[in-house]
DNA sequence: TTGATATCCTACCATTTTAGTAGGGGAAAG
DNA sequence: CTTTCCCCTACTAAAATGGTAGGATATCAA
């Protein structure tokens, strides 16, 4: 399961997006609109910046705002980086690889079973957008 | 990602499927042939007897073993027993449902991108069974 | 150039989950 | 009636989760 701050990434994101183009939003507006803590939420738009997802601007007038295009910020991208892999196993991980001990790649049957998952769930984490998210007819 | 406790489980049961019908097999046997730690595998294998996948004998002679055969056994219910939800969000998992606060279910589309990923994730874990897993060819 | 505004950064903290360990109780077979 | 083996409760260390607190730093505007 995703984590609670990962649900609130996605709520703040969604936020941004429906104001994308119009200008810095600050994080108290978006933390009372979304009821996301603002402290924690502080935390959360930095990790997303440093993503390269969003841009700030400080002092008067700033605030945070999308860097990309909402159609263009996918949701394998946010989830990977607030929540961490995607796959069921590090062995199968694509962005998070790590060797299982005691078990043969090569020959594991679990592990070729996690791909066809991985690569299912990706195909749509993938094409999904905030854009997608926001105009929600799927 | 499946917890460690759920890829021990993994390995158990497959050891398991491999011997089925060939009678009751040691956890001590299990854990040195699998490397899993002992009291942790008891734990283990208790938890999916309860959940009725297994059955157990006590005594001299005694052991456990595959209470359906490994056809008959699909990854999503082990997953389910040993790791919880198999969905990325509570207010889309099936067996283990919880609302969201702050978030409205009829218009939120994060939920709807999560329920289609949650329903080709399934159509897969449900339908892959330790026969899977151990006649490898996928 | 100084003050107000807002993000940035470091550190801390409580609670829960994970990954085990320890030790004995109790059924069954022989 | 003893050995074998599962069953059960309780404990624990370490990590992850979900936050808070407080100040540093950048920017704008009077
Ligand atoms: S190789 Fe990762 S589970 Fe077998
Ligand atoms: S209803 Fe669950 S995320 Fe919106």
């Amino acid at each position: 399961m995703l984590s609670k701050k990962t649900r609130y990434a996605f709520r703040a994101l969604s936020y941004l997006a429906e104001n994308y183009g119009g200008g810095p939003v600050l994080i108290s507006e978006i933390s009372k609109e979304k009821k996301i803590p603002l402290k924690f939420l502080e935390n959360i738009l930095n990790e997303l910046k440093k993503a390269n997802l969003l841009e700030s601007k400080k002092g008067k007038g700033g605030g945070y705002f999308l860097k990309l295009s909402p159609k263009k910020i996918n949701l394998a991208t946010v989830i990977r980086v607030i929540n961490g892999p995607i796959a069921l196993l590090p062995c199968v991980s694509l962005n998070f690889y790590e060797k299982c001990e005691d078990c043969d790649e090569e020959i594991c049957g679990i592990r070729k079973v996690m791909t066809i998952t991985r690569d299912v769930t990706l195909k749509i984490l993938e094409k999904k957008t905030l854009y997608n998210i926001i105009h929600a007819s799927v």
